[in-house]
DNA sequence: TGAATTGTTATCGT
DNA sequence: AACGATAACAATTC
């Protein structure tokens, strides 16, 4: 569920609060979510937090001594905090201990998340493509990775080995605003089409986080894009550009919204 | 009750 | 190698 602005908005807002604290004990209570080994993540233990930050859909934790953490919420992980006198998270998988008498628990109802831990972050983001708002990925430099690829759009932005951080949501968000269908071969946009289309993807990254997000259920409770969404999950309501009603339809095994005006379905399939 | 859902990885087939 | 399809992971909601 977490996308790329939902997981820098909980970056942002851990920041301030740990900073500078140091972690005292690991508790892995679900100890299958730890890579490479729950041995290996206690390697965490007595370093202080010296780095938050954020890389696609993960969450980066920079500690002392050269180490990071990864955290990868997947489907239902969320990034809660536990006090004493408190009622704890409902499903606590991993709590780290700090040297402020709270913890930090990722709470993961599913227990798909994943927890690294490394001395080189590459571990980590190693498979993961450019960074959607990054200036080091201009429009030519996109225009150049879609050309030499003939998959369909949506699979491909879903792809984070292609472009880091977009899921099922913002996807389906950009291709609207792009007027492009998700089955368009890649490799027939041209230059210019492929600019527009890195120009959507960063306007619907940029609105969502200034929204903090999209909170469509009880995983993610903190966001406001839900209101500003023009095509996911409203089937049958009126596309806000042209009044043609939303249909949702299924591209590479995925719930996937269009306007079958503004998104013509490209003509020769494949 | 069972199907759908959500992100990723592994695996098989073309 | 690129790509699609499918299962697996696990729980919850509808």
């Amino acid at each position: 569920m977490p996308e790329l602005p939902e997981v820098e908005t909980i970056a942002r807002r851990l920041r301030p609060d740990l900073l500078g604290r140091r972690i005292l004990h690991l508790e892995a209570r679900w100890p299958r979510s730890l890579t490479p080994s729950p041995e290996a993540v206690r390697g965490c233990e007595g370093r202080a937090v010296i780095e938050v930050g954020r890389r696609g859909k993960l969450l980066l934790l920079g500690l002392e001594g050269g180490a990071w953490l990864g955290v990868h919420l997947r489907m239902s992980g969320r990034m809660e905090w536990a006090a004493p006198g408190q009622p704890e998270p409902r499903h606590a998988r991993t709590l780290w201990h700090l040297d402020d008498g709270r913890a930090l628990v990722m709470d993961d109802a599913r227990k798909f998340g994943r927890v690294t831990f490394t001395y080189d972050m590459k571990d980590i983001i190693d498979n993961l493509g450019p960074e959607p708002l990054s200036a080091d990925l201009s429009p030519a430099r996109f225009a150049v990775m879609l050309a030499n690829r003939r998959r369909a759009l949506k699979p491909l932005l879903l792809d984070q080995a292609f472009l880091a951080g977009l899921g099922n949501i913002y996807t389906d968000e950009a291709l609207f605003r792009a007027r492009l269908h998700p089955l368009t071969p890649a490799s027939s946009l041209s230059p210019a089409q492929a600019a527009a289309l890195l120009g959507a993807v960063r306007a619907v990254l940029a609105e969502a986080i200034a929204q903090c997000g999209t909170s469509l259920d009880w995983i993610y409770p903190e966001g406001h894009m839900q209101d500003y969404l023009r095509v996911y999950g409203r089937a049958g309501q009126p596309c806000p550009a042209c009044g043609a009603p939303i249909v949702r339809g299924v591209v590479g095994q995925r719930g996937t919204w269009t306007c079958p005006r503004c998104q013509p379905a490209p003509s020769a399939p494949g």
